[in-house]
DNA sequence: GCGAGCAGCGTACCT
DNA sequence: ACAGGTACGCTGCTCGCG
């Protein structure tokens, strides 16, 4: 075997005779799965001497810690050059035998100097400094030892990887599972050549079902199908925190063979960060729900719960088969076959929309594992923050540059405690409009950032002059000779992207080739719109208080210089947030507003560029409660077409029931593409006497919150708090920081006395839904046209609105 | 002792 | 565990009134 063209899947850290290596994954072109081992990069980190260079060299040198392992020692130091803040700095790089010497000479160190780089784990560092771009080909010599990466960052090719997508169900007679006690009942599978249900003891006519005669033998046979099926990755939906613990738990229990490794390990459950991660040795662990659950934060997807039943409606638009996860355990018990059949067939379904969701995002995490460098199993579940670190950890290697430390918890603190001034944001008049233009500035933040250069490395520089530098309106100097990594590293993803959009439009939309550059292009846009909030990020590397400020300065300076020409310009000026501008028009007046356009993008710097987002022959913008004022961040839009265009309503948030948000988007539905009130009213009307006689399903009065701390450290017992304690005190567990569903029932004085978790309400209050919900919901819209309470509440036939009060 | 008014808590949204 | 700006419901307190 002479040289061998492979792609780089995962990297582990090993040891073999003290020294620290390398165990890598990879995956043939000809889909052969091998492993090798690397020791030749030693790990390190730097000094940065206070003192003479030499004097701490030698002491270094002789430094030796006594561990209950024996001594622990450098194996070597160098003097090294890096580049700091622009300028060329001496340090002493200390080489190790074992990644994990690395605190403890350190510790000994930080005394005599600065430490640098010396948090960076081996196997991030061995990719970096090799070169590597997981999921990217790389050529590897037979002895083992990585010679070359060559796949560019562009790169073309993906692996071909083998899926299975796995899903349990367990016994749960007590609402939540436990896995020393209740046992699991099903695994279902999906995969490319092979899917079905493996389970026990009971008897099945479903023919996908396979029923083995122990709980020990299914699990088993899990581990004998991924061997057979070749699996490279196992993809599950939680399956970090759920499904492969608990299996291996289970196992560990009944004393099962269970490996589900292709190198024979078991499940290996590890806290990283905040989350849990279950990794599988050579085999990659791919975890659709943070993948999910990213996606949303970011706002690129809006799924109001992330359960695999809704994401998979929300996302595939597939319908899946509906069970009640609490009556499980009753079916197992006493099921007929049918019925068991039924709960087979559901754990498939699950299976099978979790391989589905699992390809649908695998391209844009082979994307952006390839475009940052870090492994799949990292990317898929990786914050925006490690992805632009991860980014910005390869460049700083590139530009010889030294990487910053991490800040302190009161460095931390100290940037948590101070916020800087972001966005503007405009008022808008209440009301209802006609021939609305909307424009936005083309990702306004990471422009400026690049047309200024800003970054914690040319801030404040001493080689420009005031007339040479960028100054921002504030005053902040930023160098104008030597671009700062941030600015170049999004410069290069801005580029990349554009290019890439217009590769793509002389290709035809449903060709794998447009596919694959687009989701290439969708994880450099989720890359750009990261770098803004990284500088600001209080535990950034490259946080940069001043760039932050400049930042949003500069964006604050645009949007209100755009404000002015436009209404120069004659246009009113309706909305603004941001970086985005709604202008009422004339009628037939477009061309006006793409000449307005010109003349504002002709002035702009190089990066910069207004965009037409759209025309809007109606919108309406909504009072402030209790007030005449518009509201900020909520309005409604209809285009030429009739799409509706909504932002920030109570029909978008989930901490409304549904009866409101149905209601109000019926309302403005009407209210925007007929303009007037008629049958708004009608169903308004109908919705009100619906509820109060008791019609509307339960389940359209479920108000979905999330409770971001633990259930004890509430200071006020607001609804969702008080619906949880009671839910607690009558034996049903509840998850701490979950989302929970409650309803207003008429059993209690207050709010929080009548709120009952979803599970336990049986009635729901009439008045409350009503009041607090419908009515509130939707006075507003109405008011957009002229209504006040009031009105409705007295005059003429709207009178009836509220008839029966 | 009681209701109105208000501040502050807390969540979810927008760009 | 990405930023800041914003709306708004609800609780629980204060305050004025009696």
């Amino acid at each position: 075997m002479g040289k061998l063209k492979a792609f780089i899947l995962e990297a582990d850290h090993t040891l073999r005779s003290g020294q620290s290596g390398v165990r890598l994954f990879v995956k043939t072109q000809r889909g052969k799965s091998l492993r090798f081992y690397d020791f030749s990069l030693e790990p390190y980190f730097f000094v940065k001497p206070r003192g003479d260079l030499d004097k701490t060299k030698a002491q270094a040198e002789k430094l030796s810690v006594y561990s209950q392992h024996g001594a622990i020692k450098p194996k070597r130091v160098e003097e090294a050059e890096k580049n700091w803040r622009g300028k060329k700095v001496r340090l002493l790089k200390i080489l190790c035998f074992k990644a994990n010497d690395v605190p403890v000479l350190r510790e000994e160190l930080r005394s005599v100097g600065e430490l640098f780089e010396h948090d960076i784990p081996y196997t991030r560092r061995y990719l970096v400094d090799k070169r590597i771009t997981p999921t990217g080909l790389a050529q590897i010599e037979a002895n083992g030892l990585l010679i070359e990466n060559i796949s560019s960052i562009a790169s073309e090719k993906n692996p071909s990887l083998r899926k299975m997508a796995v899903d349990i169900e367990t016994y749960n007679p007590s609402g939540i599972p436990d896995a020393l006690r209740d046992p699991c009942l099903m695994v279902g599978f999906a995969g490319d050549s092979a899917d079905g249900v493996f389970s026990y003891s009971k008897k099945f006519s479903f023919d996908k079902v396979k029923a083995f005669k122990t709980e020990k033998e299914m699990l088993e046979a899990i581990c004998g199908l991924l061997r057979e099926q070749q699996t490279d990755l196992v993809c599950t939906y939680n399956g970090d925190v759920f499904d492969l613990p608990y299996m291996q738990a289970r196992a560990k229990k009944l004393g099962a063979d269970f490996r589900m490794g292709r190198d024979d390990s078991a499940v290996r459950s590890k806290r990283q960060g905040l989350r849990v991660v279950s990794r599988l040795g050579g085999r990659l662990h791919y975890d659709v729900f943070p993948v999910v659950s990213f996606l949303n934060f970011i706002g690129t997807i809006r799924v109001p719960r992330l359960t695999l039943e809704k994401v998979y409606e929300e996302i595939l638009g597939g319908k899946k088969l509906d069970v009640k996860k609490l009556d499980i355990w009753k079916t197992w018990d006493e099921g007929t076959t049918k019925e068991l059949d039924f709960l087979a067939e559901y754990c498939l379904n699950d299976a099978v929309a979790c391989l589905r969701l699992a390809n649908h995002f695998l391209h844009l995490q082979l994307e952006l594992s390839k475009l940052v460098g870090l492994p799949l199993v990292e990317v898929s579940r990786a914050t925006a923050s490690q992805l632009v670190e991860s980014l910005l950890l390869r460049r700083a290697f590139e530009r010889n540059e030294l990487v910053p430390n991490k800040p302190s918890s009161e460095e931390i603190r100290g940037r948590e405690e101070n916020p800087i001034q972001g966005a503007f944001v405009k008022t808008p008049p209440a009301g209802v409009y006609e021939n609305i233009a909307v424009l936005d500035f083309k990702s306004l933040y990471p422009s400026i950032i690049i047309s200024h250069n800003i970054d914690v490395t040319t801030v404040g520089c001493d080689c420009c002059s005031e007339k040479e530098a960028f100054v921002s309106p504030q005053g902040h100097k930023f160098c104008a000779k030597r671009k700062g990594i941030i600015p170049e590293t999004l410069g290069f993803v801005l580029d990349e992207r554009f290019k890439l959009k217009s590769e793509m439009k002389k290709l035809s939309k449903d060709s794998a080739e447009y596919k694959a550059l687009d989701a290439r292009q969708w994880g450099l846009k989720i890359l750009a719109n990261s770098f803004y909030g990284y500088l600001l990020y209080a535990r950034s590397r490259w946080y940069s208080r001043k760039g932050g400020e400049a930042t949003t300065a500069w964006a604050r300076q645009y949007i209100h210089e755009t404000i002015a020409k436009a209404e120069n310009a004659g246009f009113r000026v309706l909305y603004a947030d941001t970086d985005s501008l709604f202008l009422e028009y004339p009628k037939g007046g477009e061309e006006k507003i793409n000449a307005f356009k010109k003349s504002v993008n002709d002035v702009l710097p190089e990066r910069m560029e207004l965009e037409l987002e759209d025309f809007y022959p109606r919108g309406v913008f909504v009072a402030k409660k209790q007030e005449s004022r518009g509201a900020k961040k909520k309005y409604a839009l209809i285009n030429k077409e009739g799409k509706i265009k909504i932002r920030g309503f109570e029909l978008v948030r989930r901490d409304w029931s549904r009866i409101a948000r149905h209601t109000q988007r019926e309302v403005l539905e009407i209210l925007l593409k007929e303009g007037s009130l008629g049958k708004a009213v009608e169903l308004v009307r109908k919705t009100i006497a619906d509820l109060k006689a008791g019609s509307v399903p339960l389940e359209d009065c479920v108000i979905y919150t999330q409770l971001r701390k633990k259930v004890g450290s509430y200071e006020i017992q607001s609804p969702e708090v008080a619906a949880v304690i009671h839910a607690r005190k009558s034996g049903l567990k509840i998850p701490e920081n979950s989302v929970v569903g409650y309803v207003i029932t008429r059993d209690g004085r207050s709010i929080s006395e009548k709120a009952r978790v979803a599970e336990q309400a049986e009635n729901y209050d009439a008045d409350y839904y009503v009041n607090n919900q419908v009515l509130p919901a939707v006075l507003k819209l109405l008011g957009a046209l002229g209504f006040d309470e009031e009105s409705i509440k007295t005059k003429g036939s709207q009178t009836s609105l509220l008839g029966s009060w």
